[in-house]
DNA sequence: AGGTCGGCCTGGCAGC
DNA sequence: TGCTGCCAGGCCGACC
């Protein structure tokens, strides 16, 4: 599943191929892909015009077109965007095709369908989309340990919802909250508004280094991730306690534990990540 | 209003 | 073998 560092490799590899060209066409094959919107506006709002720039906000791509149009995507669960290969024989599951000048072409493929494409006119309209649901850029300057103690106030939700929660913090998916709670020594199922100090302070140097690790190893490919040239991710491989249910702590040892917390398959290590004790009232 | 849960969707796999 | 049904989860809307 696309979380920050992955959306932010896709970024990183398309952004060269992609900015400065012309969207000639954009080709929604899926109408699900822009639902409410009809396929026909989405096509004719972005067609013709130039891609200035591609830029991530949380997991969300944003594809920015002259005269101030955003193409604002989401790749949810099994969303990609590829690139597509000049040979002919395309991936299965492509819902948009974008035809570039000199001849470039981009693939949304997406065999879950869940993913999304909105276009905003204007960038106040964009910071206005984004203000709705997206709250800091964890790889920010701004994302400081006073920032995090703010937002994690009074909040008695399990600490893995709270880093779950795209409104207060964007980009952080299950497999970073799972790698960053681990780094930080801190239960998933801590009431988020009970984290003292220094275990603010380490729980965001640990968001920061799982989403940094993330990005250096070029993502983490589970199902069907890939680069848009194609490449699998490496993260998959250095994951300290994501889907290694029985396998060794690599700190103390003592076999990983899977539970649920929010919702999600979660692992932790129960003898470096102790169990909430009790209850403890949430100072406001 | 904060928090939780079901729906969306489909490939993959466990279990019969 | 082949079928059924359950699981995965980001986000949103419904509900408590």
């Amino acid at each position: 599943m696309p979380e920050l560092p992955e959306v932010e490799t896709i970024r990183r590899h398309l952004a060269p191929r992609v900015e400065g060209r012309v969207l000639e066409r954009l080709e929604i094959l899926d109408p699900r892909w822009c639902e409410p919107a009809p396929p026909n506006e989405v096509q004719d709002a972005v067609a013709g015009r130039r891609i200035e720039r591609l830029a991530r906000r949380g997991k969300y791509l944003v594809l920015e077109l002259e005269d101030d149009v955003h193409l604002v995507m989401h790749l949810r669960m099994t969303g990609n965007l590829l690139l597509a290969p000049p040979d002919g024989s395309p991936p299965p599951y492509v819902r948009v095709r974008f035809e570039l000048s000199d001849g470039e072409r981009v693939l949304f493929t997406d065999p879950r369908r869940f993913g999304t494409g909105v276009v905003l006119l204007g960038s106040e309209a964009r910071d206005e989309y984004f203000a709705a649901r997206l709250g800091v850029e964890p790889l920010d300057p701004d994302f400081t340990p006073d920032a995090l103690r703010l937002l994690a106030r009074g909040r008695a939700a399990p600490v893995k919802a709270f880093l779950l929660t795209q409104e207060r913090i964007a980009g952080v998916g299950n497999i970073y909250a799972d790698e960053a709670l681990f780094r930080a020594r801190i239960h998933p199922l801590r009431p988020a508004g009970t984290l003292k100090r220094p275990q603010i302070e380490a729980l965001r140097d640990a968001v920061v280094a799982s989403l940094q690790a993330g990005i250096d190893a070029r993502g983490a490919t589970i199902d069907d991730f890939r680069n848009p040239d194609g490449a699998r991710g490496a993260f998959q491989d250095r994951f300290l306690v994501h889907q290694r249910e029985g396998e060794p702590c690599p700190r103390c040892g003592r076999a990983i534990v899977k539970l649920r917390a929010a919702g999600r398959g979660t692992y932790v290590c129960e003898r470096c990540q102790p169990r909430p004790r009790s209850r403890r009232a949430i100072p406001a």
